[in-house]
DNA sequence: GTCGAATATTTCGACAACGAATATTTCGAC
DNA sequence: GTCGAAATATTCGTTGTCGAAATATTCGAC
């Protein structure tokens, strides 16, 4: 039917060893990690083209995604990043002059963070690239086939959500 | 049917701001990044019981699948790290008695690390743990839906690996 | 009105991973 | 046999992230 991939061998060779495991269970765990691994790279490439980091295009990205203005605190969790990290990306993007800061007038403990016009530029100019790879990829199913493999994905991360969980 | 997940939300905020965005392709993109995050994280508590951080479980998981026994360069290999990052995994696991460095007899350059009684037993006692949490969250499927899910993401696995590639 | 708890950002120190450079060894060409 | 290229592990300097502490502000209880 189909050819083996890397996962395969690498199933394959664990399975002496490791009895219990299950083709399945690992083969889908195991393809998700290098795919996201994957798409990061290829992603990290193309954005290198437009002169941008990836993670200097995830945090206009994060900005774009709020309607240009927000909060160190609501992009690290956009971002799922701490806090603290956000400080460096921002001082990064308004040294070249992509984004700056603009205290809140109605809390003075905030500081939003801006994006410029140069800022949305920059990232409207890149936002094409960085889904290409993965229509690329994902083009090896069939539209219905990746409705399935979301609708099935979409269950396990509802199970990946609960509690700290039964088995 | 089945409960709408924090990517629904994720797809749904973002698609006035990128029309042409295919929830299926995004969905199952930021799905498999969010569940590959979210394993790795239980799997880091889950070994913190058994006195292990990941790092160092996943270098005598690689060395365990290599019977034991491998170069720095190898292990880097299996782990896809680059082999200076391994120096340093390797010292921290030679200070808590889990391997030894045996210098190659047949080619001097190399230096082979060694899994020790104490490590092969470390290693054995996290290894029911690790699986527990992927297990449950792919419970949330039937057997032959995880199948099918593996299957899916074997064909985009493979288009991954194909060269840069056309779209 | 004031004080303490909570919130928001930043600073600081630690840590892990990386790429480049280094030291040693092997291997092939001549 | 010798020499240069490739291979191997390590060291070094840089970078990015984090948690904890520091600073400033807001909010609620009283």
């Amino acid at each position: 039917m189909t050819d083996r991939d890397p996962v395969d061998q690498h199933v394959e060779r664990w399975l002496p060893v490791v009895p219990d495991l299950d083709p399945d269970v690992e083969g889908a765990v195991v393809r998700m990690s290098l795919l996201t691994r994957h798409l990061r790279e290829v992603k990290d490439r193309a954005l290198a083209a437009h002169d941008l980091q990836e993670k200097e295009y995830g945090t206009l990205h994060a900005l774009a995604g709020r309607g240009g203005r927000a909060a160190p605190s609501e992009i690290a969790g956009d971002l799922r990043m701490a806090p603290a990290s956000i400080t460096a990306r921002v001082d990064a993007l308004v040294r070249r002059g992509f984004v700056r800061r603009i205290p809140s007038e109605v809390d003075r403990r905030r500081i939003d963070v801006e994006l410029t016009d140069a800022g949305r530029a920059a990232w409207r100019s890149a936002l094409d690239v960085v889904g290409d790879e993965e229509h690329r990829v994902l083009g090896a199913l069939t539209a219905p086939e990746r409705r399935v493999l979301s609708d099935l994905l979409r269950r396990v991360t509802l199970a990946a959500e609960l509690p700290p969980g039964r088995i």
